[in-house]
DNA sequence: TTGAAAGCGCTACCAG
DNA sequence: CTGGTAGCGCTTTCAA
């Protein structure tokens, strides 16, 4: 075979500058403390001189396992995600840990091509956090060995942990609170993702507002995720013959997009109709008028997740746990008294 | 040397288990349409079977080069920062190539690793979205012969391709518009990356101000990026004597949060001040009242980014060119007369 | 249309 | 404390 041509440095290199044998760079870089210094004082200075970035392919491969953490998201648009996927970040930052990040866009086509990548890429950990969500693919990272952490799917099992929100304590919270302010007619707005969490939230809410007052009546909107999508769902809720008093929305995302649309239309928040988000995203506290909300500590989340596949506590790994946080509500101003009608 | 044990499957099994040798087995994965298509769909199979999934290192240090694309940004929550990373993730996909993201936060210690690690990578490509830069680590990049894009700072080489906008037209634009409006006490809202774009817009404000009434006041306040920054300056604006009649702010992001602030004080927007942005984010829109703005085109950017540096036209590649791009003002209902004082 | 084998750049064992 | 060397899993010639 003709060799082939190599355009960029490699441990030889450095190696024949610094006149000593490959294994000793090798050593110099990983910060063995077995190297003399003056030895170490000379590979430093030859690495430094030729520019030289150690090839994390080669790394990888040749310790059988990579220092990547991959972290699959569906949104990072919606600022949920993207808060976890920051404390992740961080804490993976401070063990010396890279992060691959990838969207699904609520896809499952881009989820299976993202799980594809983050097994080829044989990340140390794998956190999944995602609203929609297949048996197959749970099954193929289980399979992987790789120790997992689902948000708000699956079940536990060997190497995989399981968080979860329970939405439907949350949704009946604020199902319950809104009730006590004299609503009786609410609409809920969510997104088109049909699995999962999203769903759970649906389901929760009808069945907390039959509960609360059996006179109570409930409608149902959807758009997509995103200010946009809180818009559409509003403008169409506004367009139907339902009036409700009040508005649950599935997180703060789409609440902030459709308070605008409210805002257009002349509707005063809270004293016409009052709305609440889920998530508390630092933009309901930002949004005028601040958003009630449901709260879910994602840093918190962040933090148990990476310690459950990535953290210094090796027990801790693998061990298929379930992990259940109960959301508090968060009261700001955005609701009040039943409009009369 | 012991041979090490390895847990997961590699071409090898799938090999054995199809009866063929790694070659027709890679060929296969490859699709290269060479092989015999009873053979192929035997592999195939046996790769399903197995739960194979190619390793991703392997492929890219046997290939001398991976298809990664490699992002970096100060601050992914930032929606500006986070538009220009979707449009590129979404090329990116298009084409079959892996996007790596990191965050800097305005540090340049972690721009540093950030780099490191993309080099580490042999990124295809990389795109530099950062506001703070430092000309060695430029060097370092135009030094690996990596295919680069950066935004706004540095200049064009041999590999790298320069986007920068005209930041100095926009901010013009924004004063004499607020100027025209009656406003002639202005404050700027910026944050703490001391270097390039944002100084630019800074001092470009200064200078606009004074070129369009020579009787007009500045003054300049600074916080960290974000919604809480935002807040922070507009706090210190408010218990400093100078009362402006006009705050222009360095990002939308940080005008929502000052807006929240300026709320909480009773002041009316636009009727007791006005307030404009810089970016023109999806939230500019949604915000209330609707932010008034200079437009950033991200998609397009993102576009002319990953064209220059990974698309299909080669010749495209590593060209150095220039690219400026011209900001319009966007006006919305967040600026309006000045007050009488 | 397929197989054999030489690397890709690095780590880690063993010997000295 | 340092060097030699056998892989890690894959791609890619070259031969068959």
């Amino acid at each position: 075979m003709r060799k082939r041509q190599t355009l960029v440095m490699n441990l030889d290199a450095v190696a024949q500058k610094a006149r000593v044998s490959t294994s000793t760079v090798s050593r110099v870089l990983n910060e063995l403390d077995v190297v003399k210094s003056s030895t170490r004082a000379r590979v430093m200075k030859a690495a430094e001189e030729l520019n030289y970035h150690p090839n994390l392919h080669a790394r990888s491969l040749a310790r059988g396992k990579s220092r990547i953490l991959g972290i699959i998201v569906s949104n990072m648009e919606n600022p949920f995600f993207l808060d976890i996927y920051r404390t992740l970040e961080a804490d993976a930052r401070a063990h010396g840990h890279e992060v691959v990040v990838a969207n699904t866009d609520y896809q499952s086509q881009q989820l299976v091509a993202s799980v594809q990548l983050m097994l080829g890429l044989r990340v140390a950990g794998l956190a999944v956090i995602v609203s929609e969500m297949d048996e197959h693919l749970i099954q193929t990272v289980a399979g992987s060995r790789i120790p997992a952490a689902f948000y708000d799917v699956g079940t536990p099992q060997k190497n995989i942990t399981n968080i979860r929100v329970d939405y439907r304590k949350g949704i009946k919270k604020t199902v319950s609170y809104l009730s006590s302010l004299g609503h009786r007619r609410m609409a809920f707005i969510g997104h088109h993702s049909t699995l999962g969490p999203i769903s759970e939230r649906r389901k929760s809410f009808l069945e907390s507002v039959g509960r609360c007052s059996p006179s109570a009546e409930a409608k149902i909107f959807a758009a997509t995720d995103g200010l946009e999508g809180g818009r559409q769902a509003a403008r169409e809720l506004i367009e139907s013959a339902f009036h409700p008093t009040a508005i649950l929305c599935v997180n703060d995302f789409m609440a902030v997009g459709a308070m605008r649309e409210l805002r257009e239309e002349g509707l005063q928040i809270p004293r016409d109709v009052s709305i609440t988000g889920f998530d508390n995203i630092k933009l309901a506290e930002y949004c005028s008028p601040p958003l009630t909300t449901v709260n879910i500590p994602r840093e918190h989340i962040g933090h148990i997740i990476f310690e459950n596949i990535i953290g210094d506590d090796k027990d801790q790994h693998g061990i298929g746990r379930e992990i259940v946080i109960d959301p508090e509500l968060v009261v700001r101003e955005s609701t009040g008294l039943a409009a009369k009608s």
